[in-house]
DNA sequence: CTATACTTTCAGTAATTACTGAAAATTCAG
DNA sequence: CTGAATTTTCAGTAATTACTGAAAGTATAG
Protein backbone atom coordinates (compact mmCIF):
# COMPACT_ATOMS: atom_id res chain seq x y z
CA UNK A 1 0.00 0.00 0.00
CA UNK A 2 1.12 3.33 -0.92
CA UNK A 3 0.01 6.61 1.25
CA UNK A 4 -1.09 9.66 -0.86
CA UNK A 5 0.55 12.56 0.40
CA UNK A 6 -3.04 13.85 2.40
CA UNK A 7 -2.78 10.59 4.29
CA UNK A 8 1.09 10.83 5.05
CA UNK A 9 0.99 14.55 6.09
CA UNK A 10 -1.59 13.34 8.27
CA UNK A 11 -0.10 10.03 9.71
CA UNK A 12 3.64 12.08 10.43
CA UNK A 13 1.96 14.97 11.99
CA UNK A 14 0.43 12.46 14.68
CA UNK A 15 3.68 10.53 14.94
CA UNK A 16 4.85 13.98 16.15
CA UNK A 17 2.40 14.62 18.65
CA UNK A 18 2.20 11.45 19.74
CA UNK A 19 5.75 11.61 20.73
CA UNK A 20 5.12 14.65 22.54
CA UNK A 21 2.51 13.10 24.51
CA UNK A 22 4.40 10.35 26.06
CA UNK A 23 3.30 7.86 23.37
CA UNK A 24 5.73 6.43 20.99
CA UNK A 25 5.81 7.67 17.29
CA UNK A 26 5.47 4.61 16.02
CA UNK A 27 2.23 4.07 17.66
CA UNK A 28 0.90 7.62 16.93
CA UNK A 29 1.56 7.09 13.47
CA UNK A 30 -0.45 3.24 13.26
CA UNK A 31 -3.27 5.12 14.64
CA UNK A 32 -2.92 7.42 12.47
CA UNK A 33 -3.42 5.38 9.57
CA UNK A 34 -5.97 2.98 11.28
CA UNK A 35 -7.97 6.25 11.67
CA UNK A 36 -8.22 7.70 8.20
CA UNK A 37 -8.55 4.07 6.59
CA UNK A 38 -11.83 2.88 5.29
CA UNK A 39 -11.34 -0.52 5.45
CA UNK A 40 -9.48 -2.65 8.79
CA UNK A 41 -5.95 -3.32 7.74
CA UNK A 42 -3.71 -5.98 8.73
CA UNK A 43 -0.60 -5.81 10.37
CA UNK A 44 1.73 -6.40 6.82
CA UNK A 45 -0.01 -3.67 5.40
CA UNK A 46 0.69 -1.31 8.06
CA UNK A 47 4.46 -1.89 8.34
CA UNK A 48 4.26 -1.62 4.28
CA UNK A 49 2.69 1.49 4.55
CA UNK A 50 4.64 3.01 7.10
CA UNK A 51 7.59 1.53 6.51
CA UNK A 52 8.50 -0.12 10.16
CA UNK A 53 9.52 -3.70 10.33
CA UNK A 54 7.15 -6.98 10.94
CA UNK A 55 7.55 -6.56 14.68
CA UNK A 56 7.73 -3.23 15.60
CA UNK A 57 4.06 -2.96 14.22
CA UNK A 58 3.24 -6.46 16.23
CA UNK A 59 4.50 -4.35 19.45
CA UNK A 60 2.84 -1.03 18.30
CA UNK A 61 -0.83 -3.12 17.54
CA UNK A 62 -0.32 -4.36 21.23
CA UNK A 63 0.26 -1.11 22.91
CA UNK A 64 -2.80 0.52 21.16
CA UNK A 65 -4.33 -2.92 22.34
CA UNK A 66 -3.49 -2.16 26.06
CA UNK A 67 -5.07 1.00 25.43
CA UNK A 68 -8.54 -0.09 24.07
CA UNK A 69 -8.41 1.90 20.83
CA UNK A 70 -8.56 -0.79 18.22
CA UNK A 71 -10.81 -2.92 17.30
CA UNK A 72 -9.71 -6.32 16.17
CA UNK A 73 -11.66 -7.89 13.43
CA UNK A 74 -10.79 -11.49 11.05
CA UNK A 75 -11.93 -11.58 7.41
CA UNK A 76 -13.50 -14.17 5.86
CA UNK A 77 -11.19 -16.77 4.24
CA UNK A 78 -8.39 -14.82 6.53
CA UNK A 79 -6.22 -16.05 8.78
CA UNK A 80 -4.52 -12.76 9.28
CA UNK A 81 -5.83 -10.24 11.93
CA UNK A 82 -7.52 -6.73 10.56
CA UNK A 83 -7.47 -3.77 13.04
CA UNK A 84 -9.25 -0.71 13.10
CA UNK A 85 -10.23 2.78 15.00
CA UNK A 86 -13.59 2.74 15.99
CA UNK A 87 -15.58 5.43 14.03
CA UNK A 88 -16.64 7.35 16.91
CA UNK A 89 -14.36 10.20 17.64
CA UNK A 90 -15.75 11.06 20.77
CA UNK A 91 -15.90 7.27 22.16
CA UNK A 92 -12.16 7.17 21.07
CA UNK A 93 -11.66 10.59 23.46
CA UNK A 94 -13.26 9.09 26.02
CA UNK A 95 -11.16 6.08 25.94
CA UNK A 96 -8.37 7.97 25.93
CA UNK A 97 -9.01 10.15 28.68
CA UNK A 98 -10.69 7.11 31.19
CA UNK A 99 -7.65 5.20 30.31
CA UNK A 100 -5.49 8.15 31.27
CA UNK A 101 -7.17 8.50 34.37
CA UNK A 102 -6.70 5.06 35.59
CA UNK A 103 -3.01 5.07 34.60
CA UNK A 104 -1.51 8.77 35.78
CA UNK A 105 -4.66 10.63 37.74
CA UNK A 106 -5.80 7.43 39.82
CA UNK A 107 -2.14 7.27 41.19
CA UNK A 108 -1.43 10.39 41.62
CA UNK A 109 -4.61 11.08 43.74
CA UNK A 110 -3.91 7.88 46.01
CA UNK A 111 -0.18 9.32 46.28
CA UNK A 112 -1.50 12.50 47.47
CA UNK A 113 -3.92 10.62 49.65
CA UNK A 114 -1.05 8.93 51.58
CA UNK A 115 0.85 11.91 51.77
CA UNK A 116 -1.63 13.67 53.32
CA UNK A 117 -2.52 11.19 56.14
CA UNK A 118 1.38 11.26 57.11
CA UNK A 119 1.84 13.60 59.89
CA UNK A 120 4.23 16.50 58.85
CA UNK A 121 7.89 16.33 60.15
CA UNK A 122 8.09 19.94 60.17
CA UNK A 123 6.96 23.25 59.05
CA UNK A 124 8.04 22.98 55.81
CA UNK A 125 5.70 19.57 55.90
CA UNK A 126 3.42 21.77 56.79
CA UNK A 127 3.15 23.84 54.26
CA UNK A 128 4.08 21.11 51.52
CA UNK A 129 1.14 19.22 52.67
CA UNK A 130 -1.44 22.31 52.50
CA UNK A 131 -0.21 22.50 48.99
CA UNK A 132 -0.55 18.62 48.06
CA UNK A 133 -4.43 18.90 49.30
CA UNK A 134 -4.99 21.88 47.01
CA UNK A 135 -3.66 20.01 43.97
CA UNK A 136 -5.65 17.20 45.35
CA UNK A 137 -8.98 18.74 45.94
CA UNK A 138 -8.57 20.24 42.22
CA UNK A 139 -7.80 16.97 40.92
CA UNK A 140 -10.40 15.42 42.41
CA UNK A 141 -12.75 17.58 41.05
CA UNK A 142 -11.55 17.62 37.62
CA UNK A 143 -12.21 13.63 37.62
CA UNK A 144 -15.24 13.20 39.23
CA UNK A 145 -16.56 16.08 37.00
CA UNK A 146 -15.64 14.14 34.16
CA UNK A 147 -16.67 11.14 34.98
CA UNK A 148 -20.25 12.37 35.35
CA UNK A 149 -20.11 14.31 32.46
CA UNK A 150 -18.92 11.61 29.96
CA UNK A 151 -22.01 9.63 30.61
CA UNK A 152 -23.92 12.08 28.81
CA UNK A 153 -24.95 11.58 25.21
CA UNK A 154 -22.61 12.93 22.93
CA UNK A 155 -25.36 15.11 21.79
CA UNK A 156 -26.14 16.17 25.00
CA UNK A 157 -22.42 17.20 25.48
CA UNK A 158 -22.28 18.80 21.98
CA UNK A 159 -25.41 21.01 23.23
CA UNK A 160 -23.27 22.28 26.61
CA UNK A 161 -20.44 22.88 24.62
CA UNK A 162 -21.79 24.90 22.25
CA UNK A 163 -22.95 26.67 25.09
CA UNK A 164 -19.82 27.49 26.43
CA UNK A 165 -19.75 30.38 29.29
CA UNK A 166 -23.17 31.08 29.00
CA UNK A 167 -24.02 28.25 31.38
CA UNK A 168 -23.75 30.54 33.72
CA UNK A 169 -26.77 32.34 32.95
CA UNK A 170 -28.41 29.24 33.37
CA UNK A 171 -26.72 29.09 36.87
CA UNK A 172 -28.04 32.69 37.09
CA UNK A 173 -31.67 31.33 36.52
CA UNK A 174 -31.69 28.64 38.87
CA UNK A 175 -30.36 30.94 41.22
CA UNK A 176 -33.37 33.21 40.63
CA UNK A 177 -35.70 30.47 40.98
CA UNK A 178 -34.53 29.32 43.84
CA UNK A 179 -35.05 33.12 45.28
CA UNK A 180 -38.48 33.19 44.04
CA UNK A 181 -39.44 29.34 45.74
CA UNK A 182 -38.15 30.72 48.94
CA UNK A 183 -39.81 33.83 48.65
CA UNK A 184 -43.03 31.36 47.72
CA UNK A 185 -42.63 29.51 50.54
CA UNK A 186 -41.57 32.51 52.67
CA UNK A 187 -45.22 34.02 52.30
CA UNK A 188 -46.42 30.36 53.49
CA UNK A 189 -45.03 30.43 56.65
CA UNK B 1 19.11 21.55 51.61
CA UNK B 2 17.60 18.16 52.20
CA UNK B 3 14.16 16.87 51.43
CA UNK B 4 12.44 15.45 54.11
CA UNK B 5 10.64 11.97 53.28
CA UNK B 6 7.04 13.57 52.30
CA UNK B 7 8.44 15.82 49.37
CA UNK B 8 11.16 13.52 48.38
CA UNK B 9 8.41 11.23 47.18
CA UNK B 10 6.07 13.72 45.75
CA UNK B 11 9.03 15.06 43.84
CA UNK B 12 10.04 11.66 42.45
CA UNK B 13 6.29 11.24 41.71
CA UNK B 14 5.90 14.20 39.75
CA UNK B 15 8.97 13.51 37.81
CA UNK B 16 7.59 9.80 36.50
CA UNK B 17 4.27 12.10 35.60
CA UNK B 18 6.18 14.78 33.94
CA UNK B 19 8.29 11.73 31.76
CA UNK B 20 4.86 9.90 30.79
CA UNK B 21 3.58 13.79 29.58
CA UNK B 22 6.46 14.30 27.35
CA UNK B 23 7.82 16.73 29.89
CA UNK B 24 11.22 15.32 31.08
CA UNK B 25 11.78 14.31 34.84
CA UNK B 26 14.10 16.66 35.26
CA UNK B 27 11.87 19.40 34.50
CA UNK B 28 8.74 17.60 36.76
CA UNK B 29 11.39 17.50 39.58
CA UNK B 30 12.11 20.77 39.43
CA UNK B 31 8.70 21.85 39.29
CA UNK B 32 7.22 19.98 41.86
CA UNK B 33 9.76 20.93 44.22
CA UNK B 34 8.84 24.45 43.76
CA UNK B 35 5.39 23.86 44.12
CA UNK B 36 5.79 22.64 47.75
CA UNK B 37 8.20 24.99 48.36
CA UNK B 38 6.98 27.85 50.87
CA UNK B 39 9.70 29.97 50.36
CA UNK B 40 11.31 31.03 46.31
CA UNK B 41 14.64 28.72 45.32
CA UNK B 42 17.90 29.87 43.59
CA UNK B 43 19.38 27.02 41.16
CA UNK B 44 21.63 26.23 43.26
CA UNK B 45 19.28 24.71 46.21
CA UNK B 46 17.03 23.36 43.73
CA UNK B 47 20.36 21.49 42.13
CA UNK B 48 21.29 20.65 45.79
CA UNK B 49 18.02 18.84 46.74
CA UNK B 50 17.50 17.00 44.10
CA UNK B 51 21.07 16.23 43.26
CA UNK B 52 21.22 17.75 39.32
CA UNK B 53 23.84 19.64 38.15
CA UNK B 54 24.00 23.15 37.73
CA UNK B 55 23.49 23.20 34.20
CA UNK B 56 20.77 20.79 34.49
CA UNK B 57 18.43 22.84 36.50
CA UNK B 58 19.15 26.12 34.68
CA UNK B 59 18.11 24.06 31.55
CA UNK B 60 15.07 23.08 33.54
CA UNK B 61 14.39 26.14 34.70
CA UNK B 62 13.94 27.96 30.88
CA UNK B 63 12.06 25.10 30.04
CA UNK B 64 9.52 26.13 32.72
CA UNK B 65 10.12 29.96 32.00
CA UNK B 66 8.65 29.18 28.72
CA UNK B 67 5.88 27.38 29.39
CA UNK B 68 5.32 30.04 32.19
CA UNK B 69 4.84 28.22 35.23
CA UNK B 70 7.22 30.56 36.91
CA UNK B 71 7.85 33.76 38.91
CA UNK B 72 11.07 34.74 38.89
CA UNK B 73 12.36 37.45 41.36
CA UNK B 74 14.94 38.63 43.78
CA UNK B 75 15.97 38.94 47.23
CA UNK B 76 17.58 41.77 48.82
CA UNK B 77 21.34 41.83 48.74
CA UNK B 78 21.27 39.09 46.81
CA UNK B 79 22.03 38.66 43.36
CA UNK B 80 20.67 35.34 42.55
CA UNK B 81 17.48 34.46 40.94
CA UNK B 82 14.72 33.43 42.78
CA UNK B 83 12.15 30.96 41.56
CA UNK B 84 8.57 29.83 42.53
CA UNK B 85 5.07 28.04 41.35
CA UNK B 86 2.33 30.32 41.07
CA UNK B 87 0.30 30.00 44.41
CA UNK B 88 -3.11 29.52 42.33
CA UNK B 89 -3.26 25.91 41.35
CA UNK B 90 -6.08 26.87 39.01
CA UNK B 91 -3.94 29.36 37.38
CA UNK B 92 -1.50 26.61 36.82
CA UNK B 93 -3.54 24.53 35.37
CA UNK B 94 -4.73 27.21 32.93
CA UNK B 95 -1.40 28.41 31.94
CA UNK B 96 -0.43 24.59 31.02
CA UNK B 97 -3.39 23.71 29.05
CA UNK B 98 -3.21 27.32 27.50
CA UNK B 99 0.03 26.32 26.50
CA UNK B 100 -0.18 22.87 25.14
CA UNK B 101 -3.15 23.98 23.02
CA UNK B 102 -0.67 26.90 21.49
CA UNK B 103 1.94 24.06 21.16
CA UNK B 104 -0.23 20.85 19.97
CA UNK B 105 -3.88 21.32 19.44
CA UNK B 106 -3.70 24.80 17.28
CA UNK B 107 -0.66 23.35 14.98
CA UNK B 108 -3.13 20.41 14.60
CA UNK B 109 -6.09 22.42 13.84
CA UNK B 110 -4.29 24.37 10.88
CA UNK B 111 -2.69 21.19 9.63
CA UNK B 112 -6.34 19.13 9.56
CA UNK B 113 -7.55 22.24 7.86
CA UNK B 114 -5.19 22.82 5.49
CA UNK B 115 -5.57 18.82 4.50
CA UNK B 116 -9.11 19.39 4.10
CA UNK B 117 -9.30 21.95 1.77
CA UNK B 118 -7.06 19.91 -0.47
CA UNK B 119 -8.81 18.38 -3.59
CA UNK B 120 -8.91 14.49 -2.67
CA UNK B 121 -6.81 12.51 -4.80
CA UNK B 122 -9.15 9.34 -5.11
CA UNK B 123 -11.75 7.75 -3.13
CA UNK B 124 -9.23 6.61 -0.45
CA UNK B 125 -8.64 10.62 -0.02
CA UNK B 126 -12.29 11.13 0.27
CA UNK B 127 -12.73 9.23 3.23
CA UNK B 128 -9.83 10.30 5.18
CA UNK B 129 -11.20 14.03 4.60
CA UNK B 130 -14.52 12.70 6.26
CA UNK B 131 -12.62 11.61 9.43
CA UNK B 132 -10.26 14.61 9.29
CA UNK B 133 -13.11 16.18 9.43
CA UNK B 134 -14.94 14.46 12.08
CA UNK B 135 -11.62 15.31 14.23
CA UNK B 136 -11.28 19.09 13.24
CA UNK B 137 -14.50 19.57 14.71
CA UNK B 138 -14.30 17.73 17.75
CA UNK B 139 -10.97 19.35 18.66
CA UNK B 140 -12.18 23.08 17.59
CA UNK B 141 -15.06 22.13 19.45
CA UNK B 142 -13.27 21.25 22.53
CA UNK B 143 -11.08 24.18 22.31
CA UNK B 144 -13.44 26.56 22.07
CA UNK B 145 -15.38 25.61 24.92
CA UNK B 146 -12.20 25.59 26.63
CA UNK B 147 -11.35 29.00 26.03
CA UNK B 148 -14.78 30.38 26.97
CA UNK B 149 -14.56 28.68 30.16
CA UNK B 150 -11.61 29.43 31.64
CA UNK B 151 -12.35 32.88 31.42
CA UNK B 152 -14.91 32.43 34.52
CA UNK B 153 -14.17 33.00 37.80
CA UNK B 154 -12.50 30.03 39.54
CA UNK B 155 -15.59 30.16 41.91
CA UNK B 156 -18.08 29.64 39.37
CA UNK B 157 -16.24 26.88 37.56
CA UNK B 158 -16.04 24.80 40.92
CA UNK B 159 -19.88 25.29 41.27
CA UNK B 160 -20.50 24.30 37.86
CA UNK B 161 -17.63 21.05 37.88
CA UNK B 162 -19.96 20.25 41.14
CA UNK B 163 -23.27 20.43 39.52
CA UNK B 164 -21.82 17.58 37.31
CA UNK B 165 -23.90 15.95 34.90
CA UNK B 166 -26.77 17.61 36.59
CA UNK B 167 -26.52 20.80 34.14
CA UNK B 168 -28.28 18.77 31.68
CA UNK B 169 -31.77 19.14 34.48
CA UNK B 170 -30.94 23.20 33.92
CA UNK B 171 -30.94 22.49 30.32
CA UNK B 172 -34.08 20.56 30.26
CA UNK B 173 -35.47 23.34 32.29
CA UNK B 174 -33.93 26.58 29.72
CA UNK B 175 -36.00 24.54 26.91
CA UNK B 176 -38.87 24.33 29.23
CA UNK B 177 -39.23 28.18 29.55
CA UNK B 178 -38.27 28.70 25.52
CA UNK B 179 -41.51 26.11 25.31
CA UNK B 180 -43.66 28.60 27.66
CA UNK B 181 -42.22 31.45 25.93
CA UNK B 182 -43.20 30.30 23.12
CA UNK B 183 -47.06 29.31 24.05
CA UNK B 184 -47.31 32.71 25.41
CA UNK B 185 -45.81 34.73 22.03
CA UNK B 186 -48.27 31.98 19.71
CA UNK B 187 -51.58 32.89 21.96
CA UNK B 188 -50.23 37.08 21.10
CA UNK B 189 -49.71 35.91 17.57
C1' DC C 1 -0.41 -35.10 13.09
C1' DT C 2 2.16 -31.90 9.90
C1' DA C 3 3.11 -28.13 7.12
C1' DT C 4 2.21 -23.55 6.50
C1' DA C 5 0.66 -19.06 7.53
C1' DC C 6 0.81 -15.85 10.80
C1' DT C 7 2.10 -13.53 15.37
C1' DT C 8 4.99 -12.61 19.33
C1' DT C 9 9.17 -12.36 21.85
C1' DC C 10 13.59 -10.87 22.77
C1' DA C 11 18.53 -9.95 22.57
C1' DG C 12 21.22 -6.85 20.19
C1' DT C 13 21.78 -2.36 18.02
C1' DA C 14 20.48 2.19 16.49
C1' DA C 15 18.59 6.57 17.51
C1' DT C 16 17.15 9.79 20.65
C1' DT C 17 17.08 12.24 24.68
C1' DA C 18 19.01 13.60 29.14
C1' DC C 19 22.80 15.19 31.72
C1' DT C 20 27.39 16.94 32.87
C1' DG C 21 31.57 19.84 33.35
C1' DA C 22 34.20 23.24 31.36
C1' DA C 23 34.19 27.44 29.22
C1' DA C 24 31.91 31.58 27.70
C1' DA C 25 28.76 35.15 28.66
C1' DT C 26 26.41 38.29 31.64
C1' DT C 27 25.66 41.10 35.53
C1' DC C 28 26.84 44.18 38.90
C1' DA C 29 29.41 46.03 43.16
C1' DG C 30 33.23 48.69 44.08
C1' DC D 1 36.73 49.76 34.11
C1' DT D 2 37.86 45.40 36.92
C1' DG D 3 36.91 41.32 38.95
C1' DA D 4 33.91 38.40 41.47
C1' DA D 5 29.42 36.24 41.42
C1' DT D 6 26.14 34.18 38.78
C1' DT D 7 23.94 32.22 34.69
C1' DT D 8 24.04 30.13 30.10
C1' DT D 9 25.84 27.48 26.41
C1' DC D 10 27.51 23.54 24.34
C1' DA D 11 30.33 19.58 23.04
C1' DG D 12 30.87 15.19 24.81
C1' DT D 13 29.01 11.26 27.24
C1' DA D 14 25.61 8.58 29.69
C1' DA D 15 21.11 6.71 29.93
C1' DT D 16 16.97 5.66 27.89
C1' DT D 17 13.95 4.42 24.47
C1' DA D 18 12.88 2.74 19.86
C1' DC D 19 13.50 -0.59 16.39
C1' DT D 20 15.09 -4.75 14.02
C1' DG D 21 15.85 -9.59 12.54
C1' DA D 22 16.00 -14.07 13.93
C1' DA D 23 13.93 -17.46 16.46
C1' DA D 24 10.21 -19.28 19.02
C1' DG D 25 5.37 -19.62 19.57
C1' DT D 26 0.51 -20.36 17.97
C1' DA D 27 -3.21 -21.59 15.20
C1' DT D 28 -5.38 -23.93 11.47
C1' DA D 29 -6.09 -26.13 6.84
C1' DG D 30 -5.48 -30.35 4.94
Amino acid sequence: MNLTPLAQDFVLHFGEMGSRWGINRTVGQIYALLFVSERPLNADEIAEALAFSRSNVSMGLKELESWRLTRLQHLPNDRREYFSAPDDVWAIFRTLAEERRKREVDPTLSMLRGALLETPANAEDCFAQRRMKEMHDLIELATLWFSDVQRLEPSTLKQLMKLGAKVTTLLDMKDKLKLVAAGKSDRKS
